[in-house]
DNA sequence: TCCGGGTGTTTATATGACAAATAGCGTAGG
DNA sequence: CCTACGCTATTTGTCATATAAACACCCGGA
């Protein structure tokens, strides 16, 4: 599989090789290559991906302002513990989700959500303007539509979820747009196969009326029965 | 203040010439001095601050991988809109704290606190251990020493918060864990002007109490109180 | 056994050269 | 006058090489 001594190895995505390193090295490092064995030099990793040493310095650094590694003199490249990683950064949650995937994983991520998002919808009933409403209920007619097979579902809830997080006027939780995103399109294998989703458009009526009423305790309570649901689903809660 | 032609004009903090460009070129980001102005060039960069292109392009590689910048050829280097920062990230936390800061970010701050810390703290008391449950009192009992001056009563807040945080055994909620400590040390300038921390030991007791009686819904109630109160302590709620 | 310096390994920094991409301009053609 | 094409200059991307600095480890001596 490897080939000869021309071109680099990095067959990976990336609009360059530095990327293509960082997400092939990054991906590595996430599905715990490096946990019984040591990780490479920079000297190592150039020539056995065959790139420049510049390259394979730059992606490591984007390793290390991503939390996943540290580097010392003559110590070399260390892989950090899990818990120094910055889950919320886009590419580590991807990494994550794409080869570690899990159950537990899935419930951790809705355990999040079901503290962020209906709070959330408070937060975007006190704060949301005409504009963050109108947004809000297209996303629910797309689901609406989506019963009959017009357009897809999926799209149309993240579309939902992502709306309200945006209304709620709050840097920090326009942060979980990628979170909610990625947990709804990798939990959707488990969720949609156990039950069909007709009960949940009702819930997702009821968030949508209680923010644009501007009533924020009902927008919570909505919410919370949304993802305690999912919870639910999940097992174990 | 400039020094003449030989050595380099990074002055900052940092291990090292690139962690100094990197916190140079990311506080000047987060401050706004790109806003109006483009970004400089690698070139431009490199000859102003007296380093070599190799260490700028680290710093600005490192600045990519927390989203405050985008590169492209002959385009140059540009600042991403603040919507795709990764403000859960550590480095771009301390710069938006020490160089922008404003009630309304408290708020914020605190606003996502009152989503997370219940939670937490329900959490915990499902799933915390014994071993949590010691360094959850030890934290409470560290705050009733520092009412009589023995110890740093804001330490021991921060101590408390964080305990309950990794007690949650959920790895997103310990991500959490540098935005609290982070919010709890520029907030005590605020809350603890205005009024004492004397009816506050109160509540942090009995959070502690409900988390080790096992019982989530008091936990998340309790923990509700604390931070409900800091919120409507800021004002405007 | 413990202490101290030598030594080699690894990252950190600097420099110079060339490749690749592309925005912007100028020009030819309509 | 307007449009479209292609040239050119600028900027990031990549490579190669050399040297400095940090420091873990080994070895020798007290």
């Amino acid at each position: 599989m490897t080939d000869g001594e021309g071109g680099p190895t990095v067959n990976a995505v990336g609009r360059n090789l530095t990327h293509g390193m960082l997400d092939t090295l990054g991906r590595a490092i996430v599905t715990g290559r490096y946990e019984h064995r040591p990780f490479p030099t920079e000297a190592e990793i150039a020539k056995t991906h065959g790139v420049s040493r510049s390259v394979t310095r730059e992606a490591v650094k984007m390793l290390t302002a991503k939390g996943l590694v540290s580097a010392r003199p003559r110590q070399g490249t260390i892989v950090q513990p899990s818990s120094a990683w910055n889950l919320f950064d886009t590419d580590v949650l991807r990494w994550t989700l794409e080869r570690k995937f899990s159950v537990e994983l899935l419930r951790h991520f809705n355990q999040l959500r079901v503290a962020i998002e209906p709070e959330a919808a408070a937060l975007a009933a006190r704060f949301g303007d005409a504009s963050d409403f109108l947004t809000i209920r297209a996303g629910l007619e797309q689901m609406e539509a989506g019963e009959t097979g017009l357009t897809d579902p999926l799209e149309a809830d993240i579309a939902f979820h992502v709306a309200i997080l945006r209304a709620s006027k709050n840097p920090f939780y326009a942060q979980f747009q990628s979170v909610v995103s990625t947990a709804l399109r990798t939990s959707i294998r488990f969720t949609n196969r156990i039950k069909g989703r007709s009960a949940n458009i009702a819930d997702h009526a009821a968030v949508a009326d209680a923010i644009i009423a501007r009533d924020p305790d009902a927008a919570r309570i909505a919410m919370t029965r949304i993802i305690g649901d999912v919870l639910t689903l999940i097992g174990k809660e």
